[in-house]
DNA sequence: GGTGCGTTAAAAGTATACTATTTGAATCCG
DNA sequence: CGGATTCAAATAGTATACTTTTAACGCACC
């Protein structure tokens, strides 16, 4: 037996994928094509397609699905909501995590750190890093929220981190964050992740300015 | 031609039922009575219900869709959201609102004033007050965290509002708001949000307390 | 009278087929 | 050669039928 519907493994399925950033923005996702791949029918496809729309992680286009339109105008308004939920969401999880948390955080930042030139190992790792504490945060609404626009956070880190300079920057941000997390210091950890956030966008507009982000 | 698919239309026409107060916690909306009803499919009612789902307005039982079970902890999740997100945002529509967002605010304040003894005009005129400084939020990723919860956001004042001291502090926290949005005075709308959403979970502690609310 | 099990009906979930819409391209005309 | 118009292919949207799951009811047995 199916312990979960088609629909919501199909979700799942995509959604992880999509917040790897597997999927590149000029993608189209079908539902046939989907469907046929994983050998069930269009209409499971088609409602896990509409749910990730709904979620935010998707837009529908008359000619399918594809990642939104990531313009500098939407980025900005994105780090304008990270500004307002995550830094007291962090403080919350200094507050609550545990002992495996902590152990998690530790690995997935010392992949981030030993990655040396290789891009992709550091952005797994700073992705894990964040993926750890937004699944500690205890508000579940506050988690979905912030769930709700991580799929855009990773895609504009991905975009800078050829930068060396924003690369130096996440690292030692994340570095002060596990430190917060370790000591259980929750004002220490909303601070360092509202300075975190705020090293991100210029970062980002740097990149901009620079030519390196199209 | 239909100029929206009949998803569209039976989401928005159930949601505004649900908005409306018009359906009760114990009910059980069911795809192929609705589409019986609108002379429709299961499938496109099925696709809507979905999607207030995953609005927040409905949860999925295995026997029929219905209101989702606003546990305490749930609810003050969202108040501490509210905290987060309204205030900044109200902040910016103060700045932003043409004259014909305050006339409409205008008018839905009359409404919720001279709605006398009746509970469903009051909250028709509120409801109404607040969608229109949400639509006028520019920030697009704030404006749909937002709405997001706005659904459970109705439904809790619609179950305080039977008490007159809640009614009496939501109509002043209104006014006060529309006060500070008239004068395009940012700061005085942040303040008088944050207040107001204080005011609004301390009614509702009340009512938790008092045995209104079940 | 209570408890456990089996039956059954209702509703979710899925599959397939058909229709409508949209876009890109090809063709035709100026 | 350029632009407009039409046509075809791809995809969204809807309808209908079938399958699976689940909980509610009844029955028997304790």
């Amino acid at each position: 037996m199916t312990r979960t519907s088609h629909r919501i493994r199909i979700h799942d399925s995509l959604r992880s994928r999509l917040i790897r950033g597997e999927i590149a923005p000029q993608m189209r996702l079908v539902d046939h094509a989907i469907a046929a791949e994983m050998g069930v029918s269009r209409m499971p496809v088609r409602e896990a397609l509409m749910q990730l729309v709904s979620e935010g992680y998707l837009e529908s286009t008359s000619r399918g699905f594809a990642l939104p339109n990531l313009t500098p105008d939407r980025i900005a308004e994105v780090f304008v909501l990270r500004r307002l939920l995550e830094p007291h969401a962090v403080a919350g999880v200094a507050r609550d995590r545990t002992e495996a948390d902590l152990a998690a955080m530790q690995a997935a930042l010392a992949e981030a750190e030993g990655a040396g030139p290789d891009v992709t190992g550091f952005h797994r790792g700073a992705e894990a890093f964040r993926n750890i504490w937004v699944q500690a945060v205890r508000n579940g609404e506050l988690r979905q929220s912030i769930q709700r626009y991580s799929g855009q956070v990773q895609s504009v880190r991905f975009a800078t981190l050829t930068d060396p300079l924003a690369r130096a920057a996440t690292l030692s941000g994340l570095q002060a964050l596990f430190k917060a997390f370790r000591a259980g210091d929750g004002l220490a950890a909303q601070d360092r992740m509202l300075r975190f956030i705020y090293d991100a966008e210029e970062s980002y507009r740097r990149g901009l300015a620079t030519g390196l982000i199209a």
